[in-house]
DNA sequence: TTAGTGACTGCAT
DNA sequence: CATGCAGCCACTA
């Protein structure tokens, strides 16, 4: 099961609370990094929440690490460039579109959390 | 224990 | 609109 590979692979618990509001993200909505970190408490921990992700085992999670993108409302890309061309296409797979500069309409994608 | 790092953000230029 | 820069703080070595 991915959880396990999960526990296994991450140890901190500061990651384990971004894994769990970034599960919650619906199918064909995203949110940004600062909205993450919001929601855990603290609204200046935005970078942690984008190294969380980062060290994530990539496929073998069942976190949506694709539907968390920058408040520019684009895929960072930092480091490796096909990581950014995987990430838009598992996005445009559920229904997330792109405009002609990349960026996404938070207005009908951005996930409006209740708790925030 | 200390120093370095960063899938970020907001304000300034 | 595009860059630049400082602040931020949990995690790693």
């Amino acid at each position: 099961m991915a959880d396990n590979i999960l526990e296994r692979v991450v140890k901190p618990g500061f990651h384990r609370r971004v894994y769990d509001v970034v599960r919650r993200i619906p199918k064909g909505r995203v949110t940004t990094y600062g909205r993450v970190a919001t929601l855990l408490g603290s609204p200046r921990v935005a970078r942690h929440v984008g190294w969380a992700l980062a060290s994530l085992p990539g496929t073998l999670t069942d976190v949506p690490w694709h539907r968390v993108i920058n408040a520019q409302r684009r895929i960072s890309f930092k480091g490796d460039p096909t990581r950014t061309d995987n990430q838009r296409s598992l996005l445009e797979a559920e229904g997330v579109e792109f405009d002609a500069n990349d960026r996404v309409d938070f207005k009908r994608f951005l996930w409006m959390p209740d708790e925030l």
